[in-house]
DNA sequence: CTGAAAGCGCTTACAG
DNA sequence: CTGAAAGCGCTTACAG
């Protein structure tokens, strides 16, 4: 049987009230009272019911994050821990729980639903979810402050906070142009993968403004192998590529690979450019130009954005995106 | 505001006691009790309040899982996913939340165990926590049934399912030596890496006693260049080694790459087999033999200790170790 | 600064 | 099978 905060007060000889306003951090409490109740805690081993504090106080100083299943772009090129550490950082400053949940079934996501819709948590960040599920949305309905980490289906009148992957994907491009390159080609992720298409058209953008032909596009799962084999078919269709602009750094990674393999010199004959800055672009030879996105940051902007949420009810929905930034490493700058 | 029981039960015409049994499964009411409070239930979209439930009923329901920071070894070769999985099929199959933790100072663990120690939760699952983490002591001490993932600190009294790398190693290792290999290389895992030093421990006990000697080891850093930085020290210092144990799949894809620039065919003049039977050990050329853990095996099973645990209290710690499987590919064994 | 008191929304013997 | 009632351990106006 864990202590409670009567034989606290009890045993420090003041009233429930006055020990509960100690650990709730009230400072209407006297310095003689406070240090009684402490030390009685400490001798107690007290520690506060969680759901006797949420249930009377409603609320639970905790933050439920909803994580994807491994597999989405999130989890390439180790983005997920960057996004945690931002959130984790930002709620634990605010002195909040962060609380992480990943479903796997149909059946996890339901019961999952009550459990944040049961007031174990003040708020709900959700990570890229499937485009189809509809917690959202039955969140917001219930009135819990929600906001999405990427972009949410379109039409759904949620908040979210993003960043730029258009911006990065022309960002790159013209790095690539700036350089003096002409024939760029660029290998896409998935079509499915949100993100991949935003970069491709950004890839276009930048293009069509430099009057270059978009045409060298390929297609890769996400990882080494898919760059590796995305180059060797861009190879094969336009041998006089001269720079190229992967949507991973791994596909980077990969494609700069095949490249050597084939006797070509990076950056000499074929500049190329990844995305994320992982910790891969350092360690390639050369070493990987990259996009690096503000993952932290987005982390904290979507803390900050579902505190405001919660302080302020009935808010409207708010957007946020947040531009890349260039790492320029060897792989398109020639040094000598 | 949401709807409470008490709504519930005076729309559906009943106590709230009768109310209550429909929602926590009690079978001792009649149909028609029952319908009434779903279909009111429905209608006012009441979910029960968890703090509530937690409080009267002094227990939550869910069961907290501490992860460990990204760069363990349960992050290499995605294994973190398998573990997860297997603890959430089981807890989910038991109707109980899984609840993720992921503390990233020590700030964050203090107020991890305020969070676990107030009753949010009724068990926790320890990840291969920093080796001189007190958590699960001071959990336990509060009467928190805990288990560990991994083998805990040598002297911890604490209950532990962890599969057996020692006959990981060893079962690699005679394995090559069946194949009719003698001059068998070990790239090992970095040496504070849990698990490490057991596979290194199992591939000397193999070879001791086919009597070959276990002369070729070097250490890696677990990732691909790793596996390929030390394939090439291993070369240079024995250049006829005519098979390779890697503690990883990414350092074993290393090795062979190294092995294979170099004119070195896989497996006729080097056999190589890696560890953990990752996605990676299908994709390389050719696919990678390896060592399968059975690692959702290993997360259901501390579930189960776990539940086991809360259900009769006062146990004393259990233990479980669970042994490997051989993932037999075409890095090892010829086909012609 | 402090205390008495009401109340948060449920569960669960107990009696029928 | 059902209901009245006590109680889970806290927070927070309210009055002083």
């Amino acid at each position: 049987m864990p202590a409670t905060l009567d034989q606290v007060a009890r045993a420090a000889g003041v009233s429930r009230a006055t020990a509960a306003r100690v650990f709730s951090g009230n400072p209407r409490v006297s310095e003689e009272a406070r240090r009684a109740v402490e030390s009685a805690a400490m001798q107690l081993g007290y520690v506060p019911n969680g759901a006797a504090r949420s249930l009377a106080g409603r609320r639970s100083d905790s933050v439920g994050v909803v994580v994807p299943e491994p597999g989405s772009i999130l989890f390439l090129d180790q983005l997920m821990p960057r996004l945690l550490r931002g959130i984790g950082e930002e709620l634990s400053a605010n002195g909040l729980q962060m609380v992480l949940f990943a479903p796997q079934s149909t059946a996890d996501l339901q019961r999952l639903e009550q459990y944040l819709a049961g007031g174990h948590v003040d708020a709900v960040l959700l990570l890229a979810l499937h485009e189809s599920d509809s917690l959202p949305t039955r969140l917001q309905a219930r009135g819990i402050p929600t906001v999405f980490g990427g972009r949410p289906r379109p039409g759904l009148d949620v908040s979210f906070v993003d960043v730029d992957n258009h911006a990065g994907g022309r960002t790159a491009t013209e790095h690539l142009i700036e350089l003096g390159r002409r024939r760029i080609a660029h290998i896409a992720g998935p079509a499915h993968v949100p993100g991949a298409q935003e970069r491709l058209d950004g890839f276009r953008e930048a293009m069509w403004k430099a009057a270059l032909r978009a045409d060298f596009v390929e297609h890769g799962t996400l990882d080494r192998d898919g760059g590796e084999l995305a180059m060797g078919r861009l190879l094969a269709m336009a041998g006089e590529i001269d720079a190229v602009f992967a949507a991973s750094d791994a596909m980077a990674a990969g494609a700069m690979w095949a490249l050597q393999v084939l006797g070509r010199r990076v950056p000499d004959d074929v500049a190329v450019i990844g995305f994320d800055d992982s910790p891969l672009a350092a360690a390639t030879q050369p070493p990987l130009s990259s996009v690096r996105q503000p993952i932290e940051d987005m982390g904290r902007e979507m803390a900050r954005l579902v505190l405001s949420l919660s302080a302020v009810r009935g808010q409207s929905s708010r957007q946020m995106v947040l531009g890349p930034e260039l790492s320029v490493r060897e792989s398109t700058v020639m040094v000598r």
